[in-house]
DNA sequence: CATGAATGAGTGTTCATTCAT
DNA sequence: CATGAATGAACACTCATTCAT
């Protein structure tokens, strides 16, 4: 079975201690500061950017002092850098166990895995983060390095497993499995884009974003064409 | 014939004159001066952010002054909203009478239309503007208006008239069509930020931009399933 | 006999008690606290500087947190004067008495005196105390005023005293005895600004430090001049 | 003859060019900015120490804003620095030549040229810069080698030109030049410290610095025994 | 009593914007 | 017109001091 559990890995970091005096036993009373800091900073630097988002705002929004929030986060650069580390969701994950125990077609698993990571993270702070990376990377590419290694790459591997498996059952043609993979997320990308950027902006085309992520697999199994198609490609 | 001229719109937008003194002798003597300045912000914005972006180092490379910037644009903003006017490069597109033309399969119309674009703007400064749009959309809500307006609709209108042709020509099947319109997109959009953001920091997966954007065509047209393929969609 | 019991004056002030709670058992345990802050504080004042020091790191060296400091100290500029009242070492005294016991030549007992309070403090922390009291002064008039009344003016008294004794008895000639033990006192002043200012990033000229100061007093007592010298002055 | 201008040497250096673009011709309106702003600086370093001293402050004494500051001087300790290098006055020099066509005695040649220093610099700002220098050597360790470079071993160098004539002619004892420079040097420094540290906060003693510098030099010149003297020392 | 988390006034510094020359 | 010196609001960050636990 594929449980939440199973499935989907939120990366959960080790929060930050303030400045570690060596041989302190630190009796940890409230883990809520560092975790209201970076919650209030996830939604400001999504919704705002790294620029436009003041240290002062996150602080206010936390409910502490500006004094607190260094306290925990040496710098603004390394408040930011804890929130993308934090909330950054890899991508929903098959272990080869699990996946050679399901018995549907390769096509419903892709479309089960994808929309269950798009619920996952559509409506809620976190699915500002892409944003967020696709704006910063070029200033802070180290976070850029990070989304490919802990998002990316994961989320590929998962896809192509998928493919691989129906093209060794023949549900599949034979394609190359990291462009078609590609093909699948770009999907994802585009609608995750478009709900954070431009639909806030756009009247028209409205999108159903659940519609469109079982369309874009659909499509993209069954293909456009209407005659029996062994295209050459 | 599809030509440049006929397929490219770039949109020209007028100037901002420095603020016309009473009796100016009205010889635009160097309109050299404004082009310069878009030129070297284009180039600044797109490689460092809006934010991260000095007027003075614009100036500089365009070999002016701050002042004179300034007396171009009004603000640092305003020079933004010019960059982004200025060299939005609208999707590529077919007239109606052109598409008539035209007895390739529609298949071979979108990969062509779509390659174009994607040659047009994938190795420039340019390329990076949608990046950028998606960037500071939030904070600059007109920029992101404009982009949709001029870049995603009638891209999506041009994808659509060629999805139209090929579903009345009985080449495609019935689907809906303004979905269909962006698993294309996405495609191209996905290969875009790719390009800008991901490509520089990562070591792998190595992408061949034209051989993906055919490839996802390819795949969205004749599907991944080996079997005939009438699926229920 | 000069011992180090009669000629050293070493201020103890009263350490501040931390604010007297009512029903305080009085059994004072541990004295150890305020010594060990002042100790730390002089360390970092004398080898940083009033301003470069951080109370941080006054109580971290002492052993102690932030909170434990301010309870014995109610502010930085508190412990600062505290360091200073605490630490400054008068100089060397001679009983009246004890000067009437000796028989040695004024120019020797000079000599004596100086070495000794030079030994004393030369090459220890306490030894920095004088550049502070320059550095700070204009800010803490209150430690210029003490120093002045606690080291300069007993240790012109000291020199002074000998002086008067070399002229009364026939060793010196009778000169202006405040200007004369300035002029002493000047090299030994001397002498410690350079050891703690200059000489470690000094390459030349190296000092020999006893040397120097025994050197100067010599001078002083014979004279720079080759021939029998009853100058007019 | 001495005159001012062959004897005395303000080391008079180069003003900093705001960032200096590098063809531009410049014609430099007004030297007055950098200038003013030293000598506001010059001014605060002085007497509140450099800690204690507001960049806003320096500003606003200059009659400019803050901005203005940082356009001229990158950073505070840059300001600070150029200070020290700005007013630093080396001690008066005779050149060989000069010494030579001298005829008085070693004693008086002493006397008038460390006269000459002191009323070059005593009674005005740039008379404080010798505490600045011995306060914040600590923290700015160039500064004390430059003080080290520019002014004390040039000062070294005169007196003991002075000495070795003196001895060369019979005038003076044969001495250790060094030592005996720094004896005669100590007198300054510490009627230097003494007017800016002590002064302000002593009601006695009272010294007149002129007497005090002219008494040094006797004394030392002339010894303090009232016998002939030809000590072992 | 000791602690160290919390505070926030205060600092140096940046940079878009203005305007006298 | 072009210039760049001048401006000052705004920012990230520091650190002495307080106080609940």
């Amino acid at each position: 079975m594929i449980t939440d559990q199973s499935v989907i890995n939120i990366r959960t970091m080790s929060l930050p201690e303030p400045a570690a005096t060596p041989a302190a036993p630190r009796v940890r009373r409230k883990d809520a500061r560092p975790g209201e800091l970076l919650e209030a900073a996830l939604h400001l630097f999504v919704s705002k950017g790294y620029a436009a988002t003041r240290v002062q705002e996150v602080a206010a929004m936390a409910g502490v002092s500006k004094g607190t929030l260094f306290r925990y986060f040496p710098s603004k650069q390394a408040l930011f850098e804890a929130v993308v580390r934090q909330y950054m969701v890899s991508v929903i994950q098959l272990g080869d166990a699990e996946l050679d125990t399901r018995t549907e077609p390769a096509s419903q698993l892709l479309q089960e895995a994808l929309l269950r990571w798009w619920d996952l993270i559509h409506s809620q702070q976190v699915g500002g983060l892409p944003k967020l990376v696709v704006s910063e990377s070029e200033n802070f590419p180290s976070i850029a390095q990070f989304y490919i290694r802990e998002v990316i790459q994961p989320g590929f591997g998962l896809i192509g497993k998928i493919l691989s498996r129906g093209m060794r059952s023949g549900e599949f043609r034979n394609l190359d499995i990291p462009m078609t993979a590609q093909s699948l997320w770009s999907g994802m990308s585009y609608m995750m884009l478009w709900e954070r950027v431009f639909a806030p902006h756009a009247s028209e085309p409205r999108v159903d974003a659940h519609a469109f992520i079982k369309h874009h697999i659909q499509t993209l199994c069954h293909g456009l064409m209407a005659a029996p198609n062994r295209g050459s490609n």
